[in-house]
DNA sequence: TCTGGGGTCCTAGGACCC
DNA sequence: TCTGGGGTCCTAGGACCC
């Protein structure tokens, strides 16, 4: 058995942890610039405002309805899921954090194999215990796989009588569920094949899971068809619980007002850069590429958009490297006269640091001392925050950057954005 | 005027090899 | 002149997830 665990409007709940005049409002979390609604209340989805909803859109609507509004804050929901992650880990040690507000986790054999306390108990139990410690509201489904598991977190969530958990196990029951069970929330089949799907007359999850396997496979490839093997109970996604290191990294964003001048968008290829180069150091990873890409996006009456890789000349993660790499990228795709919405690095072909290979040119005395610096640099970033130390390309303007509106403060990583320490200091 | 940011996996098709 | 068959590697694009 496999249980997953899902924190209810994640944001939105760890918005109203730290300012409880919040309970019962409705609540819209806004992503970055705050151009649409990344997370919802339920009582905003009540109100009918949907997920990805444009701001400038709904902004009349939410504030007709008394609806409060907060820019994203990350620091915040990071800090807060790694406090549900740590207690989650005293249920069981056999635990995948698949998100942000998501883990799977194995129930503990001791307990439930053993017959000491039912799975819907310990279910209970987690529920009760992730609230006392960090007041966020979570929802446990429990099931023999992984599919199953999230089909049973969404009754758990859906359907208040069971109160937040939900234990899926008997065929009868399976069969039940899924014969009222919309294709479309299955895990793994998303708006694309829901339509594909539909066309042959396929519209609940049980008539999925009856299909043939050569039909399957032909239609939907051999992902569709793990997921259909997983809605029969036959589990072929594993519990990843030894964390994988990452296959690529990526910095991108959005620019509120189009950037048309050279110089502001080199600083911001720089600075994005600059930021994966340290979550690479991070991670103790090495890349050999870089990869740039550039877009004026869908909305521009004028289109363009194209993206260059760069391979470095051996696998590196001093920043100074990887910003000259991913410069080098933007002169050959830059061209004069488009307003550009949005901009990324990602840097690909990543390696464990330890396994560097020096080129038969390579300055190894040199790269020891850059490494040094690097590890200085960051040591300072650290201390006093992102950018106190920062290579002069990623540049002081920052035209680019917009202050997000209305900003809850960083409760738990920040003393003194504390309401309480700073009531306690005057 | 204003529309998020990060990832993963799979497949098809082209280039190249013997 | 005729023009096989099997394999690998790489990339772009499509699908999905939160």
């Amino acid at each position: 058995m496999i249980a997953l665990i899902d924190c209810n409007n994640f944001y939105a709940s760890c918005e109203r942890v730290f300012n409880p005049a919040l309970v019962n409002k409705l609540i819209v979390v806004l992503s970055n610039n705050d151009g649409c609604v990344i997370a919802r209340s339920n009582e905003a989805k009540a109100l009918g405002i949907p997920m990805g909803a444009a701001y400038f859109e709904y902004e009349a609507f939410m504030k007709a309805n008394g609806v409060e509004i907060f820019s994203c804050n990350f620091p915040l929901y990071g800090d807060m899921s790694w406090r549900v992650m740590r207690t989650l880990e005293q249920f069981s040690p056999n635990i995948e954090i698949y998100s942000i507000d998501e883990a799977f986790l194995q129930p503990s054999v001791a307990l439930c194999e053993g017959g000491l306390i039912t799975l819907e108990n310990y279910g209970e139990k987690m529920r009760s215990t992730v609230f006392r410690h960090t007041g966020i509201p979570i929802s446990v489904g429990i099931a023999p796989t992984k599919t199953l598991a999230k089909v049973a977190n969404k009754i758990a969530k859906k359907d208040k009588e069971h109160n937040g958990v939900f234990v899926l196990q008997k065929e009868n029951e399976i069969n039940k569920i899924l014969n009222n069970f919309d294709i479309n929330d299955i895990w793994g089949i998303g708006r694309r094949l829901t339509k594909k799907l539909n066309a042959y007359g396929i519209y609940t999850a049980l008539q999925l899971k009856n299909m043939s396997d050569p039909w399957i496979k032909k239609n939907l490839s051999i992902t569709g068809l793990r997921t259909v093997w997983e809605l029969r109970g036959i589990p072929c996604l594993e519990l990843e619980d030894i964390p994988t290191t990452s296959k690529s990294i990526m910095t991108s964003r959005s620019f509120k007002h189009p950037l048309t001048e050279k110089s502001d968008l080199q600083e911001a290829v720089a600075t994005f850069a600059s930021i994966s180069a340290e979550k690479l150091r991070e991670e103790k990873l090495t890349a050999f590429a870089v990869n740039v890409f550039i877009t004026t996006g869908h909305f521009a009456k004028k289109h363009y958009g194209a993206s260059n890789t760069m391979s470095l000349s051996m696998s590196s993660n001093y920043s100074a490297d990887i910003i000259s790499s991913a410069l080098l990228a933007l002169d050959k795709m830059y061209k004069k006269s488009y307003g550009y919405k949005q901009a990324g690095v990602m840097l690909v072909g990543l390696q464990a640091e330890e396994k560097t290979q020096f080129t038969l040119f390579a300055d190894q005395k040199k790269h020891e001392k850059q490494k040094k610096l690097a590890h200085s640099i960051d040591l300072v970033n650290d201390r006093w925050g992102r950018e106190a130390i920062f290579f002069a390309a990623v540049g002081k303007n920052k035209k680019w950057v917009t202050k997000p509106l209305r900003h809850s403060p960083r409760y738990t990583t920040n003393w003194k954005e504390l309401p309480v320490a700073k009531a306690n200091y005057m």
